[in-house]
RNA sequence: CGGGGCAUAGCGCAGUCUGGUAGCGCAUCUGGUUUGGGACCAGAGGGUCGCAAGUUCGAAUCUUGCUGCCCCGACCA
């Protein structure tokens, strides 16, 4: 991408409504614009980075063996009555009529459809366990929506739910996504928090939350800081890796607000290795049996002939809201550090004097050339602009390092930057072959 | 839903109290000078002052209604 091409209107000023920094940063280096209250339009800058943490999230559902699918936004009311919950749910589902009249709802939700689809297409216990997942944008009628795209109506969620048979099994899946929720966590850099949850309107009998831990967040959590310690990669795919893992994390002490008391986190934890400090609830995972299954019907015969409901488990990522929290856990001094998997670019190539000297360009053009055939994420700056607006644009975006050539890029020596960091001069072959080995 | 605030150029704001036909910064366009940390000079374009009604010779300004947005509280990925 030439940056002269690039649609990414940025703001010198944001208006005193953007509270939150993510907000801020967001609307400032035009990644999003509010369309109306809770409800934001993606600007290029703002998909790219979405569509990068969106792969990521993919990447390790297909990992555990989840299947992509995808539902449609808007849902019929009807399967919500079978539930029981087009009453339960409340004002915060939008509810539609069509011009004939038939009840529609924008969902919030898909447990209901899904468990349809099931039904209608799964009769057997043979095709168990199944784990089928989307990503898709959902609607809740927030009462207050606030904070840009951290709590807003219209927001991308992954939803995934697992089929099994038995209790047993739907845990073993239930596991299995828990490892799958943490390894998506530590790719995009963030410390993750699992945390026993009240299971909400979701319903059922288990379930965990996973907070990002920042020092801005929203809630306060006390927890353990072995919890902070263990290692995610040491853990393999393998059932006992697993149970080793949920074990594990089981082991310390962890609460938020509502769950935290005093007198408990005195006693567990070791005044040395008490954690205080903020969070973003980014996922939630519910093991809830047959919940949806039982009044939906999802029947499917068993190796004794009988019918049995299917026992189910749901499990949610705010992806859009990961974007926000991403920036909240790694800002720093107004600049947006993205890890580089996320990154909206990977390097920028800034030819300082574009009009005093043409050749500059030139260089910066055939290193573009170079790197993107290198399967690298670049961004040139083919602009007039002055060297000091050049640095202030990527930094505000956020491109994790720089490729400058200027009075000081000597042959085919380049300085190579990093964001707010240190810088080295390097050829044109030697950044790449760095580049490659941080990309992994 | 309860309580409060705001709505003026693309963005951020002043002007409203005390009515006299709209201004500042940034951005944009033109020309010139600049170029290692959001450059400078000169000029230009851009506004039914959220909408509707009312008061008045005259309304961004006063009155009423409506709409939208934001903030504080209870919910949520």
């Amino acid at each position: 991408m030439f940056i002269s091409k690039l649609f990414f209107p940025v703001l010198r000023d944001v208006s005193a409504d953007a509270k939150l920094k993510s907000h801020q940063l967001m609307l400032k280096s035009g990644m999003i614009r509010q369309s109306t209250a809770g409800i934001y339009s993606w600007l290029p800058l703002g998909l790219k980075i979405l569509k990068k943490i969106t792969k990521i999230v993919c990447e390790e559902q297909d990992k555990i063996g989840a299947q992509e699918m995808l539902m449609p936004t808007i849902q019929s009311a009807d399967i919500w009555k079978e539930s029981g919950r087009y009453n339960d749910y409340g004002e915060e589902m939008l509810r539609i009529k069509d011009r004939q009249g038939r009840e529609l709802l924008y969902g919030p939700t898909n447990e209901e459809l899904i468990t349809e689809i099931f039904r209608d297409n799964v009769k057997s216990y043979k095709s168990l366990p199944l784990i089928l997942y989307h990503v898709q944008w959902k609607f809740r009628d927030e009462i207050r929506p606030r904070f840009g795209v951290m709590r807003c109506r219209e927001f991308l969620m992954k939803d995934a739910y697992s089929f099994d048979l038995t209790k047993e099994d739907a845990i073993k899946s239930y596991n299995k996504m828990f490892l799958a929720y943490l390894r998506t966590f530590h790719r995009l850099e963030l410390k993750a928090l699992p945390l026993k949850a009240s299971s909400g309107p979701i319903g059922g009998d288990s379930s965990h939350e996973f907070i990002i831990l920042t020092d801005s967040g929203e809630s306060q959590v006390y927890l353990d800081k072995a919890l902070l310690d263990i290692n995610i990669e040491k853990y393999d795919d393998s059932e006992t890796s697993i149970n080793a893992m949920v074990a594990d994390y089981s082991k310390f002490y962890s609460a938020t607000d509502e769950k935290y008391s005093k007198d408990e986190f005195e006693s567990k934890v070791k005044k040395s290795d008490q954690v205080v400090t903020k969070g973003i609830e980014v996922g939630h995972i519910f093991y809830f049996g047959d919940k949806y299954s039982k009044p939906l019907k999802a029947n499917i015969l068993g190796k004794d002939g009988k019918n049995i409901n299917s026992q189910m488990g749901s499990y949610g990522i705010g992806v859009s809201r990961l974007v926000a929290a991403v920036i909240e856990a790694k800002y720093n001094n107004n600049i947006m550090k993205w890890p580089l998997a996320i990154a909206p670019f990977e390097v920028a190539i800034i030819p300082l004097n574009n009009k005093s000297d043409p050749k500059s360009l030139d260089k910066g053009k055939k290193i573009y050339n170079e790197l993107k055939a290198n399967g690298i994420d670049v961004i040139l700056d083919d602009t007039e602009e002055s060297p000091a607006s050049k640095f202030k644009n990527f930094e505000l975006i956020g491109v994790p390092f720089q490729i400058i050539i200027g009075s000081k890029s000597v042959d085919d020596q380049f300085e190579f930057k990093e964001l707010n960091g240190i810088t080295e001069n390097l050829s044109v072959s030697e950044i790449i072959i760095k580049i490659k080995k941080l990309k992994g």
